[in-house]
DNA sequence: AACTTGAGCAACCGCCGAGCC
DNA sequence: CGGCTCGGCGGTTGCTCAAGT
């Protein structure tokens, strides 16, 4: 499901992240926020390219994000959304509170779309008839009515639901990340670095002269 | 049991527009 | 005004795994 990881030709890795940068990542963008994703990388220690950062945050740390299991309710509206607006998948996104413009257009593209395209019906008329046979697959041709398609996406989203089970990092006895709220007061002595003062403050910890900068990690801290 | 196929989804790629100099 | 940088977006790919043969 995940890309091998590998590194390009600048060193930057691509793939599958480890659940070690997820943490960095997580870290360094609830302590200074994101006010550039280029250089994001850089200081939050990652060998990653700021869109890869980006995308990462975006589509699974961000805080409040819903994985699986959509409602027929969500179904109807990407449904509703996207005979309106086409494939703008940020603007169906935004409608949908915790799911991502990503997902949403995966979800479309694996469950929704083939299911409009030899059923008419809504979702919560497919629900409704839960008892039929998944037909359509086999019978393409046979347009409208040829089959209940939903009960196969609800299948779907269990099997996702266990998925995450073994890799969400709270159930997977991690703690929650502290806030940022939490890390004001004796955390830092200067809480918070303007992107110009970023620079000092690095070079002064690579000439081994400045502090320590240390991120939570779940298992200690990251040193750089 | 071994192999094949297809579904599902995370992640990458390339383009575009906004903002800045 | 033109060039550059960056963020955002949509399309596509690569990989895993379950189901089917």
């Amino acid at each position: 499901m995940v890309r091998t990881p590998s590194y390009d030709k600048n060193g930057l890795k691509k793939g599958a992240w480890s659940r070690e940068e997820d943490d960095k990542l997580r870290a360094y963008v609830q302590i200074y926020g994101h006010s550039n994703w280029r250089q994001l990388p850089k200081f939050a220690g990652l060998a990653r390219c700021g869109k890869s950062c980006r995308l990462r945050w975006l589509n699974y740390l961000r805080p409040n994000l819903k994985h699986g299991n959509y409602t027929t309710e969500e179904e109807e509206t990407i449904i509703k959304l996207h005979q309106e607006f086409g494939n703008r998948w940020s603007l169906i996104a935004e409608k949908l509170p915790g799911r991502t413009d990503n997902e949403v257009k995966n979800y479309w593209h694996s469950h929704l779309k083939k299911s409009l395209k030899s059923n008419e019906m809504t979702p919560s008329e497919l629900k409704s008839k839960p008892n039929e046979s998944f037909e359509y697959e086999k019978s393409e041709n046979l347009g409208a009515n040829s089959g209940d398609i939903f009960p196969h996406i609800l299948e779907s989203s269990l099997a996702r639901d266990n998925y995450l089970a073994t890799t969400n990092a709270e159930e997977d006895g991690v703690p929650p990340l502290v806030s940022h709220k939490e890390f004001s007061g004796d955390f830092w002595s200067e809480p918070f670095l303007v992107e110009d003062s970023l620079d000092t403050f690095k070079d002064e910890i690579w000439s081994g002269k400045g502090m320590a900068l240390l991120l939570p990690n779940f298992d200690g801290a990251y040193l750089f």
